[in-house]
This record gives C-alpha cells, structure tokens and sequence, in this order.
DNA sequence: CGTGAGTTTGACCAGATGGTCAAATCAAGA
DNA sequence: TCTTGATTTGACCATCTGGTCAAACTCACG
C-alpha cells in the first residue's frame, strides 16, 4: 500500500493517470460499463497495480465524482449578490456553457450518474447542493423583490439553466448528429444569451 | 422458437411482459448495467424463457429502443404549419413536459443511450431524427419569416425545449432533493410557458 | 554499493452473467 | 382422449470481471 504521507512522484503521476483515465471510461460507459482493466490499460498501468494505488473501483468513481463536485458547482459559488443581477446571471450561464464546451466528460460522468438515480451521491445533492441552491436562489428571489430582474421561479430558474447548458454535453451525439458540421457552442452562446435576457429582463 | 406469424394469447403477453420489465431496469441501470436475470425475474419469468422470446438482451433493447422512438418524436411530428404558431409552439412543449411527467422511464432510456454516445441509436439519429427535426425547423423559419414568432436560432430553440423538458424525468433526482416536497410539474409548466412566450413572442 | 521501502506483475480465484440445450410440461385442435 | 407443436425449465457452459497475493523488481538514500 502507499504511504499516506508524502506521496513521491511517482504516487502523484500514477494517482492522476488513473483519475484522467477514469475519467475517460466512467463518462463513457457509467459505472457499471467501465472495467477496471479499461480503466489502468489507458492509464498505462497493470491491473494489479492500478488496484495497489486505489483499493476498489469504486474507490476510484468516489474519489473522481467528489473531487468535480467542487470544481461543477464552482460558477454557481461565484454568483454575487453584489454584482449586477442580470449581467451576474448571464456570466454565470456562460461559465457553465464553456464548462459544456470545454469539460464534457465531468459533465457526462455527472450525467450517468444522475439518470439512474445518483446512487452514489444522493446524500452530497440533499446536503451540500441543495445548500448551496437554497443559498443562490434567496439572492435571486431578493433581486426580484428589488425589481431588479423579472419574477420567475427561482428553483426553476436554475434547473433551466443547468439543462439548457449540460444537453451540449451530455447529448452531445444528438446535437451533433442534427447540426451537422456546425459548431454548437456559437449558436447555444447566442441563444441562451438572447433567451434568458429576454425572460428576465423586468 | 415462438413462430412468426399469428401470435398467440401467451407470445402477446409474455412479450409485453418482458418489454416493460425491460424498460424498467434498462432505464434504471443502463444497458450494461442490466442483467438479464433481472428482466426475466421483473416479468414473472425464468431466463430460459425469456430468451426463447428474445434471442439476446442486445434483442430485448433494440426492440424497446425503436418501438419507442416514434412515441418519443410523435408530439414534434404534430407541429402543425397551419395553426398558430407561438400557440402551436406552447402545446408542443407543455406535450413534451407531460411525457417527461408520465414517461420518465422512456426518457431516461433515451438519455443512458445518449449520454454515452448512442452506440445502438446513432444511425436512427442522423437519419430519422435530423429529418424530422429539418422539417419542423423549416416551419419555424418560415414562421420567423412571416414575423408571426420572434427570430432565433431554430435548432437551438429545438434543442432548448428538449433540454428543459427532459431534465425533469432524466434529473429527477437531483431536482427532488432541490424541491423537497414541491411538485416539480407545476412550477416547470409555468415556468416553460413564460420562458417562451417572453422569448418568441415577437 | 547495499538495503529496505516502495512499486509492479503474472498467476490465480470466486462470483456474476449472457447464453445453450435437452428434457419436461402444457394447451388446443382432431 | 390423444397428438403435436408451443412453452417452460433445471442444469450447464464459457467468458468476463473485480479483486488477491506472493514474488520480483526498482529506486532513493545511507
């Protein structure tokens, strides 16, 4: 087993090869469609060893998923009350269109796991998420009060934005196979950007 | 072997049986992560039998996958030219949230295929789909022509409503623990409604 | 250069899983 | 009732897969 403190070289290298490359597999194929094997063959490493470093597959899909949480939630953390409403809720979706754009397998592993039912991180989404959306969404529901953007469902609100943004990444296939050679990520900037400052425009 | 032609009482049963077995723990688990087992048991059956109805669980997926495309895609094909557009536009989308209300189990099959890649889909995609889609995008263009809805990217729009509406069946989860107690529908239906009338009414 | 901790691997195991098959059972028409 | 085709099943198989282990190898450091 490796030691807990002072990780060497090589521990860091192989720790995050295994991560990259599980990160790879789990968002192509879910949990129960990747194997172990998959998994260390693209991380350059043996079975065996790859288990020497990580104690199980789910070890591995853990450790992936809460250490992304943090980076998938970070946009919506950034939302300021101080800021302007409307620009502050538009920056926020672009964020999360360029994270569509620039980390879909993050978003597809999310994805796998929330279809069928995020049995791996059902409590995270009562506790931690649902905190943080409780948060974001009295500051949206004060802005409305304020007048400073239209009166919608807060809750609502956010939901929309999360689907419209992660269907890029998640139905990738789909959007490509209908747009054909054109980029998605121009149109959907211009279109989520029209649509939300027209749906909250006072 | 069941023979092709004439069905009996029991064939009619029994694969109706398996199908919505199939459905159950195919959009619950994913493909790989259904096992055959579990269908048989689902639908009061033994393996044995099963398979002598369906030679293989790719068989049993296939079967449900495109026998329930065309329910997926019938409310997009009753789009009508003829009738008022922003109106026509609303009740496709109220249909859509419906079906995600009343089908969840069809939509999250969809969305375990898509997520990770439309391996057995992909075809029926650039084919069926794109020209559907093709078709009623026309309509919408036209209709942005006439100035009868305001101009936006008719594919985006498409893709937009998609999104919205099917993240309430495939993210169920996540959105209950968000909502609590809430009734997602009700809020959604509203919410959907203003959403597009503010961005296409002209 | 020697040595002990850290790293790697071939061989292996147990359980799960998709699928087969011959034999048994059932059901409906003659 | 008897016969024949349809249906059902227990036993079985090959393969895959997560995980183990002892032995071998490598590397940093005294």
């Amino acid at each position: 087993m490796p030691k807990d403190r002072a990780a060497t070289r090589i521990q860091q290298k192989n720790r995050a090869a295994i991560l990259e490359a599980a990160l790879n597999v789990f968002s192509a194929h879910g949990f129960r469609g990747a194997t172990v094997d998959q998994i260390a063959t693209e991380a350059g490493l043996s079975k065996p060893n790859l288990l020497y470093y990580f104690p199980s597959k789910e070890a591995i899909h853990t450790a992936l998923l809460s250490g992304l949480l943090e980076v998938w939630l970070a946009p919506l953390h950034a939302l300021d009350e101080n800021g302007d409403p409307l620009e502050e809720i538009l920056s926020y979706i672009q964020r999360k269109l360029e994270m569509s754009r620039d980390l879909p397998r993050e978003s597809r592993l999310f994805a796998n796991e929330l279809v069928q039912g995020a049995p791996r991180i059902h409590e995270a989404l009562s506790s931690d998420l649902k905190k943080l959306v409780d948060d974001k969404t009295a500051i949206l529901t004060r802005w409305m009060e304020h007048g400073k953007i239209a009166r919608v469902h807060p809750y609502h609100l956010i939901f929309s934005i999360w689907a419209l943004t992660q269907h890029y990444a998640d139905f990738d296939v789909q959007v490509r196979a209908i747009l054909g050679d054109e980029d998605p990520f121009e149109g959907a900037g211009q279109f989520v950007e029209t649509l939300y400052r027209k749906l909250l425009t006072p």
